[in-house]
DNA sequence: CGTCGTTCTTAACCTAGGTCAAGTTCCTTT
DNA sequence: AAAGGAACTTGACCTAGGTTAAGAACGACG
């Protein structure tokens, strides 16, 4: 499996000499999972950050009412993780599902301190990678309590304009914090409007 | 001021020599603000995390009609700051207010920077902090999509017992995503109840 | 290429929580 | 201690979005 994506997107933040990304890579393992297929489910221990080499991974809660709400989706490029399973290394509470066949390359938890320790450039890395996707969630929280259902999906849309035709609507609607058959009533008004 | 609390809140994360420990120090200014006095207005650029001393800050957007939303309140021995406007260097739309009388610990972003190359632990410990801080945004927007307005108030009286009395239920309202109004409503019919 | 399960749509009805308005109580400031 | 403004409460009414149900269309797999 090919590591210029990862490497790349790593080289972005830090600077690496060959020696560090021959040894990063060494780190990592492939993992392809088809369609509908679970890299983690609620209640196991979360064991290792997954990096979306192609496809795309979909990281989603239940509620008590059997509802799921989906936390987040990682296409190519992305990062995915019950972070508070992976951190805390007790059991979590996400399911992380491949929407279509994925490939994927992971870093086990234990190789991830082993990493820091060896190239502490690499804490770096996670630092700043975690900062961005806090300030993710903070406004995504913010736009859920001022924002109408309309204007979530409009943001959506605008923010992830390649997912929006590869995503299924229940997924994207619950995403935005509504019910599958909510946001289709939504689109055909919307539609009916234009 | 003293700098007991940030040196031990520092570290349960990492273990500091005493000379590290008086650079970081040397880092730092000490700012008082004043109940209802600013430490950020919306608008403006994020130069400063702040960690509180003492007092509570509150941090807090303003949405399109003019509501007000809180995003995180910064009681004793915790930090805030306008993370996209600090990371971006752009100007934000949080705006940092002291509910009472709080002293504060001042980092400037430029000597965050200066520490991290001199003293690197201290990358790791502001991943590990932001780690944190994003499992707890991320808790925070499931539940707010799967719990009801009274649950979501319930989990905040057990997560922030001590916080409860010190808070505005105005503010404490808009934190778990209801109107002042809702709140008040909430509140008596949970009293008859009992 | 048919079929069976998922996903999507539409419609009628429902409710948690919002809005507006008017009072009351509590503080802050002088 | 008085006054003025926040913060809080309460009530009547409203609406964005949820619920339930049933049919239609899609698409994965044999």
């Amino acid at each position: 499996m090919s590591t210029d994506l990862i490497l790349h997107n790593i080289g972005k933040y830090i600077a690496l000499d060959t020696e560090e990304k021959e040894y990063f890579v060494s780190l990592l393992q492939e993992k392809s999972v088809k369609r509908k297929e679970f890299l983690l489910e609620d209640g196991h221990i979360c064991k290792y950050s997954a990096f979306t080499v192609s496809g795309v991974l979909r990281g989603y809660t239940i509620d008590n009412n059997g509802f799921e709400h989906v936390l987040s989706f990682a296409p190519e490029g992305w990062w995915m993780a019950d972070m508070y399973s992976l951190i805390s290394q007790k059991p979590g509470t996400l399911n992380i599902e491949a929407i279509e066949k994925t490939e994927l390359l992971l870093l086990s938890k234990a190789n991830q301190e082993i990493l820091f320790g060896k190239v502490p450039k690499f804490e770096r890395f996670f630092r700043i990678i975690t900062e961005n996707s806090l300030v993710s969630y903070q406004q995504r929280l913010m736009d859920n309590l001022s924002l109408t259902a309309e204007d979530r999906y409009n943001n959506f849309c605008k923010r992830y304009p390649t997912l929006i035709n590869s995503l299924p609507k229940k997924d994207i609607a619950t995403y935005i914090g509504v019910t599958p058959e909510f946001l289709s009533r939504m689109q055909s008004k919307m539609l009916k409007r234009k």
